[in-house]
DNA sequence: CGAAATTATACTCATTTCGAGAATAATTGG
DNA sequence: CCAATTATTCTCGAAATGAGTATAATTTCG
């Protein structure tokens, strides 16, 4: 490109500036007893998208607006993903790019019942590698590892391979390695180098008979997916977001429960509580649960006010190795 | 709006879609002996920035390609900062969108010289609030506390009132509060809000007697840098990215000076050291320096392979009170 | 009814990490 | 050689963390 630096945003850019389209993405989460879900639509196998429109004050409200159309409530928690731009690929001759602006948006359990096109769906039902909460699921080991490491093989340089085998070692934790499971986004890219999601055979003829388990999307649909785990897996770890997705009464071990469907792993149940009370985020109410069987628990409430009185709002996860 | 839900990205978006213009704005970082500077145009009051155009591969090669056309250099480091919507104020009747997507660059200092129309400027002249290397500025309590104070008290209802007091409490740490400087964007709006920074009171008659210090930019430039700095300041926390401004061999005295240059704060000398050690970060190179005065020190290079070896290679920062 | 099962909650303890400061080493400039 | 200066190493107590044990309050079942 010629264009020389503009001086102001207002400027007219010299140069082949063009238009795009604008599309509004939302990987929108809830928790229920299923577990970590995602709103989709078609069949299922896409998150809900919408263009932004002239009539939108600005990109979270357009979002906010048509999320809440779509499912009926209020969306606690909305953040910025990632933008991405693409050439439209709808075929006209005039070029045109689409930009694409993702969102995570949490909501609550209650609201998330399905209805028309719209489904929850478990997360893992396009990651059942990614749902370490009974020990690593089989397939890592079983499907995964040799797979990968047949991709690493084909590899015509040594050094090539030996990076390969490293890559997916710490991303799948080979080796005697630990689980890490923040890192969802370059397990999916791996395996999506390595030919073996459906995504990534869709250009060319290849086989699909070395395919892993686990749903794909449509476009980059999953990658975005996994983009929103793995941002949201990460961030309840330093921020109070958990909340958003609980009720507005909740027991230590519910609110454990959440934490482990979205980690994907298991908590230490004692440590859990000593880590959640001395951050002061949450107050008794009083009341205790009426539930079935074993000792009956307190409830508890969110403190909406640590929002305020600390700038930084941790809630610090202990995550153990079992 | 009334567009239902579109299951595919490809599909033809019903409504009042529309076009929209593409902005790359870029916050490109180096770190001098004169502190952490960021790269200015036009009278050091705007940030670089260009169109996205259609021979861009992508968004990330499109703001490379110019940024490195600018600075002469590769940009080690991109990361995307924020995207944002804002009407066209160029007052054409045709509504139309611009859309501004900002990056944060990081670069070497020895590349960083002036030239031109750019500017290499000190993060703190846009901030000079936010310097606390040698304490806190005194601007911060001879000036912005008594502003923030005045601008509380002119709310009507008291609980508002109060709700600002804590909120600049929190922010610039009065009241016995620690400092934290990862708010640079929260302190920046603050201010903004509190009519205290030029670019607020742009639109209205508003005196500017009581503007304080601190270049402004145009348009929401000086935000974008403030946004830039944040994720900076948060990042180079757990994240080895200092090494992206470091020159390819240096002392310990260096990347902590660059550290502290970043940060706007001290560190614990010993303190700082054993973290980097112990992570593995650096290796020595067996030399040492040839400086004027005091003990040698040792010579050390950043290690890359630690970005292959582990998935998280955390850079953590021992930030002292004094 | 009473023991077993079940869940909740409280406590203990060793290990690691962290913040702060003191001590020692290797230079340069008188 | 001594003072000043910077680098590097150690020490030590406080706090945070991981893991496990003990006790409490229920329901269930024999």
């Amino acid at each position: 490109m010629k264009g020389s630096i503009s001086a102001s945003s207002k400027a007219t850019h010299s140069g082949k500036a063009h238009d795009a389209n604008v599309d509004l993405i939302a990987v929108v989460v809830a928790v229920t007893d299923q577990g970590p879900s995602v709103l989709t639509v078609g069949q299922a196998n896409a998150l809900p998208s919408g263009p932004f429109e002239l009539g939108h004050r600005s990109l979270q409200f357009g979002l906010r607006t048509w999320v809440e159309q779509q499912t009926g409530h209020q969306l606690g928690y909305i953040e910025q993903l990632y933008t991405f731009a693409d050439r439209d690929r709808t075929g006209e001759q005039r070029q045109q790019r689409v930009i694409s602006i993702s969102y995570l948006a949490l909501t609550r359990a209650e609201h998330a019942a399905a209805s028309g096109k719209r489904a929850w769906r478990s997360w893992y039902d396009y990651f059942p590698w990614e749902d370490h909460r009974s020990g690593a699921p089989p397939m890592v080991s079983d499907i995964l590892q040799s797979r990968l490491l047949a991709w690493a093989d084909e590899a015509g340089q040594d050094s090539l391979r030996r990076e390969r085998r490293q890559r997916a070692a710490i991303a799948f934790g080979f080796d005697g390695r630990d689980w890490n499971e923040d890192l969802v986004l370059q397990r999916y890219e791996l395996l999506y180098e390595a030919g073996l999601v459906e995504e990534a055979t869709r250009g060319s003829e290849q086989s699909a008979s070395l395919l892993i388990p686990g749903t794909s999307m449509i476009a980059d649909h999953r990658r975005i997916l996994a983009t929103g785990i793995a941002r949201l897996r990460s961030k309840i770890k330093y921020r109070p977001v958990v909340f958003e997705l609980m009720p507005p009464v909740f027991t230590f071990l519910q609110l454990q429960r959440t934490v482990e469907a979205l980690s994907g792993r298991l908590v230490h149940k004692p440590n859990f509580r000593r880590l959640i009370e001395q951050q002061d985020l949450v107050e008794e109410t009083g009341e205790t649960t009426a539930d079935t069987v074993g000792r009956p628990a307190k409830l508890f409430r969110f403190r909406h006010a640590v929002l305020d009185e600390r700038a930084v709002a941790g809630t610090k996860l202990p995550l153990s190795r079992a």
